[in-house]
RNA sequence: UGGGGUGUAGCCAAGUGGUAAGGCAACGGGUUUUGAUCCCGUCAUGCGCAGGUUCGAAUCCUGCCACCCCAGCCA
């Protein structure tokens, strides 16, 4: 009963659909195992977020298990720091691998005994020739490919030098190990691939022991076989090595056989998902580090103040399927805010203050109001914000000549002071140069927020702040780090960062920000979704990272405002 | 010019021979002491194109077209 009432009756992907039936049919015992295999070369980013959550989810709804597993089969790209990284990474975003964490380094002893088995099978053949004589044999999209002179030693001989290539008889590349299928093959995978490489230099985690090193397309196939893993899940451009994947497994009839189904890797409008790309971000300078909050890295991401909970269900929200796809930013910024707008309490601030004097208020006078934390949510409670004479307001709830629809503050007109009175703009003060520094008001003491003569109704609400109460912090206002969609098609990311993607103010805000633990969330009302960065915030003088703006719309309004005015 | 994939709205995405779900975006309206949230409404006579089969086609057949991936001793 109660299993039937949670029963998910979601629209399944196609990948869900092939896990429900392979259950149903009782393949594998009905078990489900999976892995997430990233190399170990860069920190996770928003795309890898999908392969995560599929991989992961997919278990979780079978009651299977999930495999986090480096694959380190090509050191020198791969470091120990990424790897503390990436687990980091995934624990983040909530999913647990148990004591199921490998690396593809665990099975070289296994993955060696295995070559030496094809080499006997006659299927694999220690080749000689140079990388670019390699290339050359194999021919083109179009034309077939050559049989090395080398392709028919015979198993003894293949056997020894194998061997010696193992002991560090040879340098690097002075042979490779290549499987012997067809070099004829229309699929250019499957015209003898390499299956292992000499490199003489130490790996991240086996350290000097090895001298030979398997590639991708053997250790993977393989890997998973040892991990008893039912479906193999990766990306499109692996398709083609699918026959490839299913040849190991025909030749070595390992005792379990997993099956590669492949996915469509997510893109995201406006930014690089390309390791590559964003180490050299890194590495030049132009941001603090992989997880500095402008990163698409899933490190940027959680200092900048996503929660996990946001990312999971923008995973959900994508969908999986073999098309091309390009998802819009707004899609992650809704997940996002969804996920705050239910979580954040709500705090003022003034970005670009503008001074605001109560005229008809007590000189040295000042007095508290009742501020709730969530006007949805009033078990969140409230909390006490001071008011006095002399008020900071946002520049741009000004406006000298507003067109009709704008209802903030402008001269002569009302408005209300959020938690506070009404009140009415009687002079705007200049300085020399004819630019607004100061507003002078008067406010309406019948119109105490809470009171019962505060039916009054004005149309317009503003934040504020009181200056002589508010505390500075430090607020990094985010634009999108590159210019365009498809930053990815071009290939010096640089000549596509956008040089506004960082502004750095300083607010006034209320002084329960400045007080406030790590880890704070809010909504600065009317200015988005702000956090507390978990790396440089100090108490009494927070650094707050803009989340996302309330909504894009808002941006729009302004502009519309703004444009009405001429 | 070889092989492997993919085409449903601006962006995603269900749909598996019975008359085009849902989300984001956009637009219009209502509530609101945040121009937020929330609520209501609009948004594909049409499923890459052209034929065909069928009472009936996004779904089946044929032929085209477009786009993506593959020639690492990277993953």
């Amino acid at each position: 009963m109660k299993d039937a009432a949670m029963k998910d009756n979601s629209p399944k992907d196609f990948i869900r659909q092939i896990i429900i039936e392979d259950t149903e049919s009782g393949k594998h015992g009905g078990d489900v195992v999976t892995r997430f295999p990233p190399e170990p070369n860069g920190y996770l980013h928003i795309g890898h977020a999908k392969s995560i959550c599929l991989n992961f989810g997919v278990a979780e709804e079978h009651g299977g298990k999930t495999y986090l597993r480096f694959d380190d089969t090509n050191p020198g790209k791969e470091k120990a720091e990424y790897v503390a990284a990436i687990k980091d990474d995934v624990r983040w975003l909530g999913y647990c691998w148990d004591d199921r964490l490998t690396h593809a380094s665990d099975y070289f002893d296994r993955l060696y005994d295995a070559a030496e088995q094809l080499i006997e099978l006659g299927k694999a053949y220690v080749d000689s020739l140079t990388a670019e004589q390699i290339r050359e044999y194999r021919g083109t999209l179009t034309e077939p490919g050559r049989n090395s002179p080398f392709r028919d030693r015979s198993v003894a001989e293949n056997l020894a030098l194998f061997r010696r290539m193992r002991d560090g008889a040879f340098a690097d590349g002075e042979h490779v190990l290549r499987a012997r299928i067809d070099m004829a093959s229309p699929n250019i995978n499957l015209r003898d691939p390499t299956l292992y490489r000499i490199r003489h230099i130490s790996h991240q985690h086996t350290g000097d022991k090895w001298c030979i090193y398997p590639m991708y397309d053997f250790a993977h196939g393989l890997s998973d076989a040892f991990e008893g893993i039912t479906h193999s899940l990766c990306t499109l451009e692996f398709e083609d090595h699918r026959p490839l994947y299913d040849w190991f497994l025909d030749q070595l009839k390992p005792a379990h056989r997993p099956r590669q189904i492949e996915f469509s890797r997510l893109s995201l409008a406006y930014t690089v998902t390309s390791k590559r790309k964003l180490n050299r971000l890194v590495e030049d300078h132009i941001v603090s580090g992989w997880d500095d909050p402008r990163m698409p890295t899933l490190a940027g991401m959680r200092r900048r103040g996503y929660p996990a909970a946001a990312l999971r269900d923008f995973c959900k929200r994508i969908g999986v399927t073999k098309k091309e796809n390009v998802i819009e930013m707004s899609l992650l910024e809704n997940c996002v805010r969804e996920n705050l707008d239910h979580e954040a309490q709500r705090r003022m601030a003034v970005i670009r203050p503008l001074k605001l004097i109560l005229t008809n208020y007590p000189d040295d006078g000042s007095e508290d109001m009742r501020a709730i934390n969530h006007p949805n949510r009033p078990e969140l409670g409230d909390r006490p914000l001071s008011f006095g004479r002399e008020i900071l307001i946002e520049r741009t709830d000004f406006m000298e000549e507003a067109p009709r629809k704008f209802f903030r503050l402008k001269p002569g007109g009302e408005v209300r002071l959020r938690y506070a009175f009404i009140i009415r703009c009687n002079e705007v003060v200049r300085n020399t140069a004819g630019e607004v520094i100061e507003l002078r008001c008067t406010y309406d003491p019948d119109t105490r927020s809470g009171t019962g003569s505060s039916d009054r109704k004005v149309k317009g609400t503003i934040h504020w702040v009181s200056a002589a109460h508010s505390v500075p912090a430090e607020v990094r206002l985010y634009e999108r780090l590159f210019t365009h969609e498809d930053p990815g098609s071009t290939d010096d990311v640089t000549s596509d960062l956008n040089p506004d993607s960082l502004e750095t103010v300083t607010a006034m805000v209320e002084a329960s920000i400045g007080d406030s633990d790590q880890g704070f969330v809010c909504q600065f009302e009317r200015l988005g979704y702000f956090c507390t960065d978990s790396v440089d915030h100090r108490p009494g003088h927070p650094v707050l990272n803009r989340i996302v703006t309330l909504r894009d719309s808002w941006a729009k309004v302004e502009n519309r405002d703004i444009q009405n005015v001429g």
